[in-house]
DNA sequence: ACCTGAACACCGTTCAAGT
DNA sequence: ACCTGAACACCGTTCAAGT
């Protein structure tokens, strides 16, 4: 029984039956023994989660987007690479929001996208805050997108909102309903590049205040 | 018991004990009933979850930063408002990442945004697909921060975080050892001011794929 | 229709006691 | 030090049976 045995028992319930299964009980069960003993050497649910989350993002193709001319598109692409690990484990997409990630794969991630910020003159400080937003957009992208596949009454859900934004009362919700279609329009291929598009451009254009440069 | 009742009395065990507590057994306890009978009026926790956020988001200031110039300050005003509302309900803020929310409320303050946007020149088919990434943002920022103050071990995670970066070695993470500074750099108020206008930035200068202005 | 008791199939975490 | 049985205190959801 170690750390490593747990961790990797973990990742197969996990490919094989999502994060739902990945409890502690079911994990002892697995391993021949009760759920007290794995509190040796993991600290709790989260923990184990977290230990998990950073396995998978050793999947991420930080090469991704490489043929591409500009940087944008390259961190586009590896961003979209790490929304496509995440799109495999919907359920660790969304413990992933709340999460304060700091494994090896996280931290080559991250040594990556400020490399590729960094290529495209993107300034230090301004890299250092934006490239936060940047996985903080792609990991909620994911949560909000492998709700939808999951659950049952996510095309329920769905429909529920195409329906608000299309019976918006001219009257009270005018802006909403002027764009119902727009809010609802485009493929999520090209969502997501737009997205990554439009914070690359606000990440170049954007100072930080002076004071926060250094610190 | 009716639907409303059920809303109203998970509101009230939202406010005094958290999300954790809103459960279908406490809920059926709270109004003298069997967990089963709430099954007539409420399809699932999720569904429960999302009512009750609803049912906050009627709290986010909609006029907050209307004093200031801009519509840049006025956007990020009514943001702010709206994480400090997820703020006092971390476990709430996180479940709002997966959801697809369609109540009057969320309306309510879309089209809020949506006028802001309009006011501020930005074309509308930029400005539809932008407001998701403003809320989106918004909603993971609140997911984000509330994690640390709730669990007793956020700090633990939060320094280790801390250790990761300033710890990375110069040979393979050279970015990040340079930058592990500005990376942790400035308050949150800081930081969300310059995200939402640097996200404001790119909005505004980012046009869309063409054939996705109409669909 | 609406309501409910009881059951099914689970959870995380702690702790005293053992090896 | 490491491991464990057993317990504490819970979950969501279903369904047959009642009113």
């Amino acid at each position: 029984l170690t750390r490593e045995g747990i961790v990797a028992a973990a990742v197969a319930v996990l490919r094989a039956e999502g994060l739902e299964k990945v409890t502690m009980r079911r994990l002892a069960h697995e391993l021949d023994t009760g759920p007290a003993s794995l509190y040796v050497y993991v600290a709790s649910t989260a923990d184990l989660h977290a230990a998990v989350l950073d396995e998978l993002l050793g999947e991420v193709d930080l090469e991704a987007g490489v043929g591409a001319g500009d940087w944008q598109a390259r961190v586009t692409g590896v961003l979209i690479s790490y929304i496509g690990v995440l799109f495999a484990h919907p359920a660790l997409a969304r413990s992933a929001v709340a999460a304060r990630p700091s494994g090896r794969h996280y931290l080559r991630l991250l040594e990556r996208l400020l490399a590729l910020l960094d290529e495209g003159g993107v300034p230090p400080a301004q890299a250092a805050w934006g490239v936060n937003i940047l996985l903080q957009v792609a990991t909620a992208t994911a949560a909000e997108h492998s709700g939808r596949e999951q659950s049952p009454d996510a095309e329920v859900e769905w429909s529920a909102l195409a329906q608000a934004l299309h019976g918006a009362a001219r009257a009270t919700h005018p802006h909403v309903r002027a764009l119902a279609g727009s809010l609802l329009a485009g493929s999520p291929q090209e969502r997501m590049s737009w997205c990554f598009r439009m914070l690359a451009n606000g990440i170049e254009s954007t100072p930080v205040p002076a004071q926060a440069k250094e610190a």
